[in-house]
Order: C-alpha cells, then sequence, then structure tokens
DNA sequence: CATGAATGAGTCTTCATTCAT
DNA sequence: AATGAATGAAGACTCATTCAT
C-alpha cells in the first residue's frame, strides 16, 4: 500500500543460467518418483522447480530428454562413488581383507542406493525400461554392468586369495545386489504408501552376515561384524 | 472343487461371456507389462482381447479397476501355490529338512514369480504404488506378508530344531526374496530390451547355496543341490 | 421446467458416421480459407463443423492431413468436370469450333475455379506450397497438369485445323489461365477485405475477345461473343 | 541521388546501426517468402539477419509490424520504378507508340515483380489478406491501383490515338497483369517445389504477341518481338 | 450385451513478447 | 543498444469415458 511504486520491487524473474538445469532436474526427480514418467506432469515438475513450464523447454528440448538427464545426473555419482571404494587394488600395498571391502562395498550401495531420494531411480528406470529401451540400456550397461564388474572383481580377487571359496562370479555378484535393490524399491514405492519402515542397518548386518558366512570356505569366523 | 461331476449341467456356459473377464484380464495383463498403467491405452487392451472398447466397461468399471482386477487375478494364484507347500506344518508327522523345504520354496518362488508373465506384476505394482497406494497395500498385505509369514515360519521352526543359527528372520527373510524379486524384474523389464539373460536355475542353486551354508549353524554339509 | 424428465430429451450427439467427414472437410475449407492453414485453429473447425475438437481426430489422423483432404476433395470434382467438357475430342463428329470450345472453357474454369467458394484453393496451395511441397506436386500434377494439358489440345487442334495462327503452346496455355487464376485470387482473397468486385462475366468476355483475336490468323471475326 | 560525391563524409556510417533494420528487413522477406507469416519464427529471422531475437523488438515493435515494414519497403521501389517507365507522357514530346510502351512495361513488371526475391511478396499479401485487412488495403492501393493507373493510362492513350481498338479498359488491364502475377507466384511457390520453370522471357513474348494483336483494331504488325 | 462414434478434459509443446543484465 | 533467459497464453493431440445404435 505505502510502498514505492516501483525502487525494490523485486524483478518478476531472475536470470539463474547455472542454477537452473540442476534445480529442474532436482525437481524432475522427485516428481517422476511420485508418479511415474507417463503421470508426472511438466506443469508440476515446474512449479516444484519454482520456474514457469516454458522455461523447462529452454534447458530441455522435451518431457524425455528431461527424464533422460534426470537419470543420467542421478546415477553417475553414485557410480562413480561406488568405484572410488575399490582401492588401487593391484598395485596398492596391503589392502583390505575381501570380507571386509565386500561388507563396506555392500553398505556404501545401500546408503547410496537405497537412503537417499535416488531409491526411486532404479524403480523408474525399471518400470519405464520397454518405452525407454535406449536409457534401460545405458543404466545396465554404466550402472549395473559397472557394479557387477566391481563386485565380480572383488569376488574373484578373494577366490584367488583363498578368502572365499569357489563359487559361481556371475550368480554371486547378483545375490550381492539384490537386497540392496529390494531396499531401494521398497523405501522409494511401498514405505511412502505404509509399508513397514525398513531398517538398513539391520538389513546390511545381516544381509552381510549371511552372505560372507555363505561365501567363506569353512566355519572361520567371517568377521562381519563380530 | 467339490462340485458334482457333471449331473445337471445344463449348456450352462454359454458362447462366450463367461470366458470375457479372464480374456480381458490376460490382455490387460499384456499390455500393462509393456507399456505400464499410464502409458496403456484401453484399445489395445481391447484389441488384444478381442473385443471392443465398449466392451471392456460393461465389465469393468474403469481402467483402474481393470487394474487392479489384473493384478489380484495374477497375484492369488501364485500366493496360495506357495502356501500350499508349507505342508500342513503344525500337526503334520514328519515334515522335510528346513534346507529342503526352504530351497523348495525359493524355487518355487522364482518359477511363479520370475519364470511367467506374471513377472511384470510385482515391477507394475511398484511402479504405481504411488499412483494406487490401495492397490500397494494389498500387494503387501496378501502377497508379500504372506510370502514373509511363510519364510518366516520355516526360518523360526528351523531355528528351533537347530538347522538354522539364530539370526534376525525378518531380515533373512527379505534376503531369501530379494534374488527372486531381483530376478523378476530383469526378466520382465530388461531382457526385453537386451540385458543378458538369467538364467534361473543357476541364480537359484547360488543363492540357495549361499543362503543355506549362510544360515546354516556351522559347517554341516547343507544338502542344497550337493 | 415442465417438459418431462427424459423422453423426449434431444441425444447429446449423433451418429452421422456418413455424413461427418464431408461436413468436416467443408468447414475446414471455410476456416483455412479465412485464416490460412497456420493460423486456422481446429476448435474454429470443430465449431463451424458442429462437432468435438476429438471427432475431427475420428475421421483425420492430424491438421495437415485435414488440409489435404480438403484440397483433394475440393478440387478433383472441379478438374472431372472441365476435362468433361472437352467433348470425345478425337472421335465424335462435328465438334465445336475451337474458338468456342476454348472460350467455354475459359468460362467454365472461372466458374468453377473463381466463382465458389472452392477459389480459396489455389491460393491455400501456393501460400502453403514450401509447407506441403507434396501437396503442391499433387496440385501441379493432378489439377495443374490436367488442366494445361486440357488447353494445350484445343489449341493443338485448332492450329492443326488453321483455326488459330502458330504460337509457343505452352505458354499460350499460360496465359489462358492467368485471368482466371487472378479472378481466384482476387475474389477469395482481396474482396472481402474491400477490394473492387470483380465482375466476372466481364473479364471472362474481354479476356476472351482478346485471346481469340490475339490467336486468329488474321482478321477473321473470332466468334467470342459476337 | 544527388548527395555531394564525398566531401564532408566524416565517419557517418556508423559501425552497423543503421544497417540494421534493412539487414532484418531483408531477412525477414527471405523468412516468410520460405514459410509464410504465421508459420515464420523470430527466431529465424533474427539467425538469418544475424542478430539475437531481442534485437528484432528495438527495431520493430512486433511481428506484424515486421511484416508490414518487409512489404512495404520491398514493395514501394518497384512501383515507384514502373512508373517511372510512363515518360512524363502529358508534357513529353514524341512519346514511344503505344504498342512498344506496353510491352516495355510488361517486361518491365515481370523482370521486377516475377524476376526477384520479391516475387514472394505478392503470394503473401493475398496469402494473409485476410489476416492483414489493412496492408492488403495498402497494398491495393499503393500497389495494385498505381499498377493498373499506369496501364490504363497507356491503353487509353492507345485508344484514343487509333492504335488500340476500343476496349474494356479495367478488364483488359487485368488480363495484361495476369501472366504477371502467374509467374510471380509459379516461380515463388511451385518452382521450388518441383514445378517446371517458367522461361519469363518466352512468357513475355508469348504474353505481349497475344495481347497486342488482340488489341490492335485488325491486322496491323503488333510490332511486339517481330 | 456389444459396439464404436462422439466427447472434452488434460498435456505437451511452441513461440511472440518481456525484461533483467 | 543489444542480448537471451524467462514467461505464459494458445493450440495440436490423446484417450478414458459415455451413450446412441
Amino acid at each position: 500500500m505505502s510502498a514505492e511504486p516501483s525502487k525494490f520491487r523485486a524483478p518478476r524473474w531472475r536470470r539463474r543460467k547455472d542454477a537452473r538445469p540442476a534445480e529442474i532436474v532436482s525437481a524432475a526427480l522427485s516428481i517422476f518418483a511420485e508418479r511415474g514418467y507417463a503421470a508426472a506432469t511438466l506443469d508440476e515438475v515446474a512449479a516444484r522447480a519454482g520456474v514457469s513450464k516454458g522455461t523447462l523447454y529452454v534447458y530441455f528440448p522435451n518431457k524425455d530428454a528431461l527424464f533422460r538427464a534426470m537419470v543420467r545426473e542421478t546415477v553417475l555419482p553414485t557410480v562413480a562413488a561406488a568405484e572410488g571404494l575399490l582401492p588401487a587394488a593391484p598395485e596398492a600395498g596391503p589392502s583390505p581383507p575381501t570380507p571386509e571391502l565386500l561388507a563396506a562395498v555392500i553398505r556404501m550401495m545401500a546408503t547410496r542406493i537405497a537412503g537417499t531420494t535416488a531409491a526411486a531411480v532404479p524403480r523408474l528406470v525399471i518400470a519405464e525400461a520397454r518405452t525407454f529401451p535406449d536409457l534401460a540400456r545405458f543404466y545396465m550397461d554404466e550402472v549395473i554392468a559397472r557394479g557387477f564388474a566391481l563386485l565380480r572383481a572383488i569376488i574373484e580377487r578373494g577366490i584367488a586369495s583363498g578368502e572365499i571359496r569357489p563359487i559361481d562370479i556371475a550368480e554371486a555378484s547378483r545375490c550381492v545386489i539384490a537386497p540392496v535393490l529390494f531396499a531401494a524399491m521398497w523405501k522409494s514405492a511401498l514405505e511412502p504408501v505404509g509399508g513397514t519402515p525398513i531398517d538398513l542397518d539391520a538389513l546390511c548386518r545381516t544381509h552381510v552376515d549371511l552372505l560372507l558366512r555363505g561365501m567363506t570356505p569353512r566355519s572361520e569366523p567371517t568377521g562381519g561384524r563380530p
């Protein structure tokens, strides 16, 4: 009422060229997570990102591209982080014992994959795999394959060193990952609608416990959480 | 179950009328599996069922209801079958040893859940959980909970009998199921778009092997596929 | 207020499967004529056709296809009519003298092309030629080429019979058509915005007069409207 | 025209500033010619003009105004040039014979109207006449009317001098212009999409030939390209 | 019951225009 | 003056749902 006509009028909008894409991607993650790809509307994404719908199109050519960008940018840091855990295995000196390494990787994956809002991504990719086959392939190649490669490397090393008994490495890798994915699905899809909350720590503890004992040659204590 | 063989059976099964709903549900499963709930169109469902679009509305009030019916009818037989495996545990005499029972249940679940077109259902339920919270709850209550109850019962019995060492039963159940769900997701979502085919047998074998050894008190041979 | 609840209630819509496409095409012609292709909205077309927007899509897959259909269906009857005028030239007995035939064809084209609402079609085709190159080619092949072929045939016959002096047939055909097209453009585009109305009869009379005198060997009376 | 060669010419032509509007208008002509008014985007115009979209608004208040300016500036020089051909008819001494003058005007118009990129302008004006009625009127008043006035003056003079037989002057003017417009439409719309190229010279030759013979009192040789 | 023509609400997408920089 | 990020109104198109036949 008594404000000066214009002097300090807030601008209708502001240039945020650098920050915008990340903000939009983040809004997109949360909306896609809530609704799925097809049911998500760009109106919602724009609203949550605090921009107009038209602005989305300044940064992404269409809904499809926004979805892909969201998956890519959400997922790549996690993969990189996971790979950073395998500590220069070859050359480095006294690397950690395999059981401990495996336990660390599992906990790390559980934390990154199932413990954040990004947990929705694997679910979305799987839900939309038939609609976005190339995105699914990207995910298989850049995320799943790299994760499996990491696990395989660890298991192989363990078998070589005698810390792990001879097993089917490919299938074992799947068994290692499965509970982590289970947790991601559960936490992102079922907990929000009333599913019993999963205690990620407890799940990891039991998983690691069972797994290490299952992999270990005989009855030596596994070392996983003594 | 108990109906008399034939006695008074007039031409009671008119032309198709009675088969229609099942045909539609089956068409719905395949279309929803391919496209997801939101992207599936009733035109496609009608076409695959070989009826007109209007006919869908004769049997189901709307898309939503068709989806729910499809999930229910696809899923309930599987659950019933699984429960049939726990052979009257309480009263029956010399039931099979726990490891063998557990292995049988895992294989059975893998076959029913991951080995058929119904593998798409858990994926769909998870994908649409936020859109159909009550369906998700139905699934949790009627499918997941009953599955877990079954596993818990087996594990408990094993612990009681000393066949299984003391572990966190709830978490262990999750670890048991996870690879089965993993396989279902993989087979229904990723294999069709180029994912390496999973060998369900091999996966089960390794999973059971690791699991039983992980659960077993000490180094006794597990018996899971010797 | 006092009408019986339902008995004679007018149906919300009626099935008119056969009549609809023509009604829609006709509405499309008038809207496209008024606004041009790009500025025309399907809302307007639907409103003028007395149907809902969705109904357009029952009969035409998109705006583009509706435009093409409109051009085709508006134009083909005219071409057929024009060709019907060349009366079995080859075999028929004493066909009309060339000058009279030419005059008749010109008047007929003027009437059909410039004298109806279809006059907008050549303008639309020309306006959108770059956007719809294949439609333009269709028009050139199926309308213009056939019109020219007709004129060429007449002129050739006239030259052969000595009724017309030797001239460049292709260019002469263009000179014959040009005033007709001019009239079509003028009447459909400029008259509605205030252009002096063209008297189609008078234009034809002068055009035929000049043309026949210009084509005739020497000073014989032309016969075109004595 | 009359500026001193160079004398006081300081660096009077700053960098581009003054050339900008003309560059924009020129870009606008080529884009509008390709796409039509509605389908042309200012992004394209800006890109072709080598400026940013915002810059267009520095010189023209909106798309509409740019279109109008483009038409005006493209068309006025042509009209002026045409009028320059009628050599001060009233006072000047022995002006050229009417047939030659008419032939010259036709060739000149054909060259200017149909022989340049500006050929798109009449097409655009006609295409958009209903959207830009005032622009259409401007065109009718400032271009068509003046062109017709010129032709009428020539024909009248020819009739007065006995070089041309008595005819309907208004209709005859239309017949004179029509092939030129036909050529303009053809060259700018249909040739680019595969229409047989028109030989402007040949068309003019035949047109002039037919026309002069058609207008001339009896069988005197027309003089149009003997 | 069965059909499929008709509907209209809901979304993505485009683009002229504005305005902070 | 020049730029281009941001806007939002408008329009093509889809599809679940209704209902005349």
